[in-house]
DNA sequence: TGCCCTTTGAAGTGG
DNA sequence: CCACTTCAAAGGGCA
């Protein structure tokens, strides 16, 4: 159930706060708070945002909401899913969209049948798309992206009614806290996640996209393509290494993602489809004033998903940080920058440099560097007898 | 090929 | 404690 104001035990101590609006809700703030219900000011909201929104469909500009609940993408999902979220404790004021969101297709929940003791799919069936793909979809939030296998193995499953199967998932018991179902996990032997049961591995132990049970999970991602992490230790230098070696190293666990982010997943394709934009830097503006215009309610949603996100997160790499992955951009500068200077005694590389011709062969500060490393090394070799 | 853009939120960092 | 920085996702654009 969403946290509404009251909390309800955040034991991570996260905030889930909404915030105040930053640019749009400035007007928001003059005006009395009691004078406005939910609904008067998630309407307000709305207008500012079809203000704002001159790119949208004309339709959307009228009523993003109905437009919403009718070429709600994600219809298919509604039609293949019972109507199980209220049973799961999801309660919205909106079904038309929520039945169609994160909540109603949480894979999790699909997926947890296959980790039935009976399941037929072996938790690292490629049919599960828990590794995250460069381009692939939270598990939290399906999307569209997602199949149609990925439900006909869940909810349908021959094994289990899709109703109690996600029940479960939702309310599956667990020994720790209230760790939610979403995460796949394999019915006995692998056991409760438990930092004491020694979850925790390096990620360097790790395959691609698993988990050390051998669970894939969305947050770790394999060396590959852009997300491809250095080799890195954090006592030592960078060092360069094998490209076969390179591409089976340690994957990089991702952040998980907060309630913006899960709202943007989930969100992004419909309007695409609606505004058929596709780049994203404009589409992330659309959503920023979307998520701005959403109840409280209907954030609080993303909020508890995000909050639940980092629970598990937590629960899955006791040991991770987030500064595991701080400076990889930064780094990837530095060490491309390295590697241009690393060989300052390279006439070609000089010459590329500085944009000197063949015949030169020493720009003036290689040069003076080239001479200091000879006088250096003479001097050392002067000074060694001594 | 890889960074930039653009959004919000969480978490890390430094003063 | 507060302000600032980085990174999560996404994919077109651009150097």
């Amino acid at each position: 159930m969403p946290q509404l104001g009251s909390g309800g035990g955040d034991d991570l101590g996260a905030t889930d706060e909404m915030l105040a609006f930053k640019d749009e809700g400035e007007q928001e703030e003059k005006i009395p708070e009691n004078a406005f219900t939910e609904r008067d000011l998630a309407d307000l909201k709305s207008s500012l945002v079809n203000e704002s929104e001159g790119s949208g469909s004309p339709a959307a500009a009228a009523d993003p909401e109905a437009i919403r609940r009718v070429q709600d993408p994600q219809r298919v999902y509604q039609e293949k899913l019972p109507d199980h979220m209220d049973d799961a404790g999801m309660k919205h004021q909106d079904p038309g969209m929520y039945k169609g969101s994160a909540y109603s297709g949480y894979p999790f929940l699909m997926l947890s049948d296959p980790y039935l003791p009976n399941g037929s799919m072996s938790p690292l069936s490629n049919k599960v798309p828990v590794v995250q793909p460069s381009h692939g979809v939270h598990p939290l939030t399906p999307l569209i992206p997602y199949s149609n296998d990925h439900f006909s193995h869940g909810s349908h499953s021959p094994h289990l009614p899709a109703d109690i199967s996600q029940k479960q998932a939702v309310h599956r018991p667990s020994q720790t806290s209230d760790i939610p179902g979403f995460y796949p996990l394999p019915p006995a032997g692998v056991g409760q996640i438990t930092p004491s049961m020694g979850w925790f591995t390096h990620p360097l132990m790790l395959g691609s996209g698993m988990h050390t049970t051998g669970i894939p999970h969305p947050a770790i991602v394999p060396h590959s393509g852009k997300q491809e992490m250095e080799h890195y230790d954090r006592n030592m230098k960078p060092q360069p290494e094998p490209k076969r070696e390179k591409e089976a190293k340690k994957p990089t666990i991702k952040k998980p993602l907060n309630a913006f982010m899960l709202y943007m997943k989930e969100m992004r394709a419909k309007v695409i489809a609606e505004c058929t934009l596709k780049e994203s830097a404009a589409i992330n503006q659309i959503l920023g004033r979307r998520w701005h215009a959403l109840s409280r309610e209907e954030q609080a949603k993303y909020y508890e998903l995000a909050r639940k996100e980092r629970q598990l997160h937590m629960q899955l790499y006791p040991g991770w940080s987030a500064r595991d992955n701080y400076g990889k951009k930064k780094r990837r500068t530095r060490e491309k920058q390295q590697d241009s200077n690393s060989d300052p005694a390279s006439p070609k590389k000089c010459r590329a440099r500085f944009g000197l011709n063949q015949q030169t062969d020493w720009c003036g500060p290689c040069s003076f560097l080239q001479q200091f490393q000879l006088l250096s090394k003479y001097l050392f070799e002067f000074l060694k007898p001594l």
